[in-house]
DNA sequence: TACATATTCAATTGAACTATTGATTAACCA
DNA sequence: TGGTTAATCAATAGTTCAATTGAATATGTA
């Protein structure tokens, strides 16, 4: 009988999409690119490296196929090649949460000790927001807003919601969302939010999280943007 | 206002999980581990490296809190440490099969395509489960079996199936089952049983995969052995 | 107590990875 | 056609990583 070794190629193949996920860098382009497709100098901006730098972790990623990119103009886009992406970027950072202390201490540092501001649910949201009870607010860059959103959200960016608090429902309380449970957007959104009278909460979720759950959601709610393809 | 970017440290620690993933040798510890917990020697011997390297890949592993040790005489147990961690090599297989055109390939080559040998799924085995029409046969190594199994399973490890085939209830199907989509066990297996006259199929899954379902079925079956601490 | 076994530690080697730099290609625009 | 911008390529230096070897540390047994 032919002993049955399962070839070592397998883990070998495996192991290329576990080398894209163990540079910080790359976790955060991927994190990026699950807001929506963008562009090289965009993403060596927002992270703060040479495009350079950039360019070549995209191409790491592209070859282990965790991203796809196309050209327009004189840009090139890249995005997420499959919602397993964003499935896979969930099991690791609920592992990462779950195992890891460091992660704990700095979740608890920069989000939820930040004076009381207990996020609400996804479940929570929605039920408020069937009986129209609150305003649903993107505080994302418009771009992202633009590259898809959660159903009936409006999008004022974090650094002009000051200037256009006035754009906003008066009375009724306001949930605010961004990129995460790791994006410190709807943190300070929440903030000001306060401070200027408003009953605001945070979702803890952000719209990745909402992507990946709403493609196991046998009723999907209507879309408001475009999935990203 | 105070500008919210994310502490890059925080992608710092989800890619020390990454790095913990981007090695087909601890990929392969891991896998083993999933079908229970095991000794640095036995782990050595199956993979076929040293032990001292063994042993220094299971503490890189273990540094990434993705295993624990304990000790027990002069044997270090090692096993995973959450069930995140079969939830999170479930996801990378998902994608590498989603994406990987090479796995795909190895796929098709040793498994699928090895002479129109079709898996049944799960929900299949449960329903024929239910109403007694299958013998459902774990043919792992015994110390896996003991480790936990499949309710109703009963051990036969692949190296003894063939002189012990007439422990088998005659006219009855066998479904067997291994570690996972990628161990060739029941491959084997499935051909030594057609071959001695019986209906023979094979589970797609394995325990690992078993477990993990399990884990999120709210009635669960009662469980064969006792699950990983 | 001495010995054998299982495991880990420490040091070494060569290979692989990261970020930087400057040069090069490709697409658009005047 | 020449200029400008975006992106990639190529070469480099510093760093990290994997596997090997041999020594050291426990832990149980004669």
């Amino acid at each position: 009988m032919t002993e049955p070794r399962l070839n070592a190629s397998f883990f070998s193949q495996f192991a290329r999409i576990g080398k894209a996920l163990s540079s910080p860098v790359r976790l955060e382009l991927i994190y990026l690119l699950l807001q929506g497709e963008s562009s090289v100098d965009c993403l060596a901006a927002e992270i703060g490296i040479s495009m350079a730098n950039a360019s070549q972790h995209l191409q790491h990623l592209k070859s282990a196929r965790l991203v796809e990119a196309r050209k327009e103009g004189h840009h090139v886009l890249y995005r997420p090649s499959s919602p397993a992406v964003a499935d896979l970027l969930g099991s690791l950072q609920r592992l990462g949460e779950d195992r890891l202390l460091e992660v704990q201490d700095l979740v608890a540092r920069f989000i939820t000790g930040r004076d009381g501001l207990e996020p609400i649910s996804m479940e929570e949201l929605l039920r408020r927001a069937a009986r129209d009870e609150v305003t649903v607010l993107d505080v994302r860059p418009e771009e992202e807003y633009e590259a898809g959103h959660l159903p009936q959200a409006i999008s004022i960016p974090l650094d002009q919601l000051l200037e256009r608090l006035h754009e906003l429902p008066a009375g009724i309380e306001v949930v605010a969302y961004c990129r995460g449970p790791y994006c410190l957007l709807s943190v300070s959104a929440m903030e000001v939010l306060r401070q200027n009278g408003f009953k605001a909460f945070r979702l803890e979720e952000g719209y990745p999280e909402w992507m990946v759950r709403n493609l196991r959601l046998e009723n999907k709610p209507e879309t408001g943007g475009r999935p990203p393809s």
